[in-house]
RNA sequence: CAGUCGGGCCGGACGGCCGCUCGCUACGCUUCAUCGCGCAGAGAGAGGAAAGUCCGAACUCCGCAGAGCAGUGUGCCGGAUAACGUCCGGGCGGCUGAUGUGAAGAUCAGCUGACGGAAGUGCCACAGAAAACAUACCGCCCCAGGUUGGCUUAAGACCCUUUUGCUUUGCGGAAGGGUUUUGGGUGGUUUGGGGUAAGGGUGAAAAGGUGCGGUAAGAGCGCACCGCCGUCUCAGUAAUGAGGCGGGCAGGGAAAACCCCACACGGAGCAAGACCAAAUAGGGAGGGAGCUUCGGCUUCUGCCGGGGCGCGUGCUGGCUCGGUGCGCUAAACCUUCGGGUAGGUCGCUAGAGCCAUGCAGUAAUGCGUGGCCCAGAGGAAUGGUCGUCCUGCUGGCAACAGCAGACAGAAUUCGGCUUAUAUGGUCCGGCUGCCUC
RNA sequence: GUGAGUGUAGCUCAGUUGGCAGAGCACCGGGUUGUGGCCUCGGUGGUCGAGGGUUCAAGUCCCUUCACUCACC
């Protein structure tokens, strides 16, 4: 995949606490990951947000590891599963980490979330 | 040249590929049309502090009869400015350095200062005689008295020693020594009266400083220089300064204790504020069986009275003892209205703007001319990666290799202040040291 | 954006007309006990968040700054 527009961010406040309140965890050493499908709209493409609060740093640092994430994401993630909210929690070591390091971290979390979501999608019809 | 202090400016440079946000242009989809979505092109896209939020304004909304009090802030003078607690210039004080002096005062340069007022209330621990209407204490000096077993002196008396004369158990003279009485001087001690404020270990601070004279002792008591107060003249817009005259001299510190004086200040803040506006809950209004004909009133809509036809006892409760009552009302239902939440749009970037330059002004700054458009996000864009070069450090003879390049991210917009910034770079000024002419 | 508060010993906190830096727990040593605890006696321990200023003198007063906490729209 090429660009990373707005629209498959995650920006509202609403959706973050679905996000939250409905979804799974997937841990990483430099992540957590939160996710959750689409109900309302699950042949939607997929939509990312990244949390990153105060205790990461000042505000270079906050927006640096805000914009080392979309770059991974934007670079790394080639599925074309449909229909799901991911928010990205941070940890303090992304600022310093190699930038390979991250994109094979990634996609590794979002491999993991395509084979859940497909089993889900599998057995809810039933 | 090196070191140090103060200030100004800069805040690594260029390029390839792939992305993000914004507005512009063109095209496609949708639509009545906008809007919206997609895609392409050429553009733009963090700072000197964007930070802290310590001041001041613009802008917006609310409030507002006038005056006073309270509160908060500012505080030498003049100017600049939209305004300021900011800036510029000046004055005065402090510190440092140089010149100079016996020492001060003085002159020059740099840095620096919350720099109005000590009238009122309160405070100044410890130490010290005394800490704020100055005088009490010690001390110094004078006078008077008492006392003294000190020293000295005069006179008298007595005793001893030596010597000498005579009338020789004695008497007299001279010299020396001792004891004692009286008086004087001086000293000690003490009492009373008076004169003083020079001195008194202290303390942060002690009622002008230094020197000479003067005095019983002292003292601005007198004098010289310096300081201080008052007044006059001159210079200056003023703060203030200079000079003359007069006065021997008032007065401690602290207002960053309360306070007094002068001046300024309505409150909130872009989450201000304006517009559009879902779902849910609640509020207001309306609805439910009327239709038709005749007469009257009326500009019309419509209202009143009489007659005819039709539906129904409406799924509930209350208003009349019961019934009737095309009566009222509540709930439910339906329609509609406005407020308003989520959400969206605007405010939102052309401005006390930037660059160049001329004139006025010591300067801050003002006036003019020409050119330019320079971020506008909203869970919040300005990035990732690669390459070449620059600066510094490390390793290496070298080529080169590795590492590092700070502080920090716009959020309504400006003017300041403060703080953070690489063994950073560069420029200017002061001081010190060394070298050369 | 606006407003308020806190910072003192290893920990929890006192400290006002500005003049000695303190309390409890903890730690160390002695006593008590066969040993330990409890108890008791004594002691160590402070850049008062940082930097300036006012003052003779600052934990205290003033200014700047740092960190943390809370509240409101």
């Amino acid at each position: 995949m090429q660009g990373f527009p707005k629209s498959q961010r995650l920006l509202r406040h609403s959706d973050f606490r679905k996000v939250y309140s409905e979804g799974r965890r997937h841990f990483g050493p430099h992540m957590t990951v939160f996710y959750r499908t689409r109900k309302e709209a699950p042949s939607a493409s997929w939509r990312v947000g990244f949390t990153v609060g105060k205790v990461l740093g000042g505000a270079v640092a906050r927006n640096r590891i805000k914009r080392r994430l979309r770059e991974a994401v934007r670079l790394s993630v080639q599925s074309r599963l449909g229909g799901a909210d991911v928010v990205i929690h941070p940890k303090r070591s992304v600022l310093e980490s190699d930038f390979s390091a991250l994109r094979s971290e990634i996609e590794r979390a979002f491999e993991a979330i395509e084979r859940c979501l497909e089993k889900e999608k599998l057995t809810k019809p039933r």
